[in-house]
DNA sequence: TTAATTTACTTGTCTAAACAAGTGTGCTAT
DNA sequence: ATAGCACACTTGTTTAGACAAGTAAATTAA
């Protein structure tokens, strides 16, 4: 009852099942063939629901045998994909915070205007700085072209963007890129975020999103304490022929 | 006549066009139905041929419109994904060089033995420094497995590892899980990579790479300079329902 | 006993067809 | 002129079937 669409509930109820362990790790998924009987349907939408699962690193396929469940208990911070501070946070036990450092109109740096050829400019600027268990992490800054979310309420800024985006306004976020350096910081960013005289680095991840038609309206800079950053990702090896 | 498969012959055609402005970003590529008349075969393997082109970040489909062509000049740094220093210098004009500063027998580190429940944890361990424009970029370390594969030719650490497993061994890499993390590093790291006496911090990316039949092979810590670090990802957004 | 073969079961690829649903154009009735 | 509607075209989902190819166990032949 839930998507309307049949492999997603599939995919969802047998991710459900794998992380309560009803499939445990390193043993064989039902084949392909019992899951068509068990859940009513063809085999091309069980196989569409067992690629979802490939693709989230649940479960590898080998031709012959099975599917495999994989060990996922290692792997519990899905940071790979686009997640977001308040997703993170409500996915772990952790006390976080959000602090709202500037809420105002402005522009896009014109680097962006130039690589996303974007015609206008105009965005509200957020600067927020997330703590967990009371310690500083990150200093996120977004830029939200207004021609897409003519403005935001404080309260929004104070809790999730995103939410407020997908939730309220009904918009379909559905691509980003992102770039991940470790940069020197100014020595303001070094007091928000507690760093000692003796380090200015910061993992700096810049992206850029991209709603359903394609059309760009997010740019976020996030500056994270080195020591406490960590990036954890599942990668498939695609066969570069030729 | 590439692969047998047809659907990754079609997305390797789409590809090559879209690389070489055949197709331009911003346009649509011809529809599912036209693609069906062009290449001769039914619109399900088209729909599969341009999955892999999604997945890829070259195309965004919308529904009741077309195949959207993305901006990818700005993007052709594809770290995601399993790609390797010797795939990377080879796509890209650089003078890269690999030296080897251990090759040796030696045993898996106890922590990843234990996430990895591994029976025989011996190994052969390289170590190699890589630069580009004879600068230091990234010292690797691995950890292959010796049930996996028995030795490695000093000729084959110099240049491509993958290139041994996969061409010549046969081997079929599937997935790995990486981190990626700042740390501090020891003085003869610092040393390797150039890095002055003020900032002994390294961007330290670790990955468990697994084979096609989910057997754990090899394990890579690689520590990377700093300021010449850069990861660039492509990520959809996964609508993680309830 | 051992080696080769058969057989059953598994996933991978491909086809043809139908209907749902979103987009955009152009016509029509107001 | 404008609002609404019909229609053509697009992608999304689902089905049923066929054959290819890899795996593993049982069977058969040496």
């Amino acid at each position: 009852m839930d998507t309307q669409v049949k492999y997603l509930n599939i995919a969802q109820d047998l991710t459900d099942k794998i992380k309560h362990d009803l499939y445990p790790t390193g043993t064989l998924l039902p084949s392909e063939a019992d899951l068509t009987k068990l859940y009513g349907t063809s085999r091309a939408t069980i196989r569409k629901a067992l690629t979802e699962l490939t693709n989230n690193g649940l479960i590898q396929k080998i031709k012959g045998k099975g599917s495999v469940v994989l060990n996922t208990a290692r792997f519990t911070f899905p940071i790979s994909g686009i997640t977001t501070f308040s997703e993170l946070n409500e996915s772990q036990q952790m006390h976080a915070t959000t602090k709202v450092l500037t809420l105002a109109e402005g522009t896009l740096p014109q680097d962006i205007i130039d690589q996303t050829q974007v015609k206008d400019p105009r965005v509200t600027f957020v600067q927020r700085l997330r703590t967990i268990n009371e310690e500083p992490i990150v200093v996120d800054e977004d830029y939200i072209l207004k021609s897409v979310v003519p403005n935001i309420p404080e309260k929004v800024a104070e809790h999730s963007l995103y939410r407020y985006f997908e939730e309220t306004l009904g918009l379909e976020i559905a691509y980003a890129t992102k770039t991940i350096t470790v940069e020197p910081v100014s020595d303001k960013m070094c007091h928000y975020l507690g760093l000692g005289a003796n380090n200015n680095l910061a993992v700096v991840v810049r992206s850029l999103t991209y709603l359903n038609d394609t059309t760009f309206f997010q740019y976020t800079v996030s500056r994270h304490r080195p020591d406490r950053f960590k990036f954890v990702d599942f990668a498939r090896r695609h066969h570069h022929g030729q």
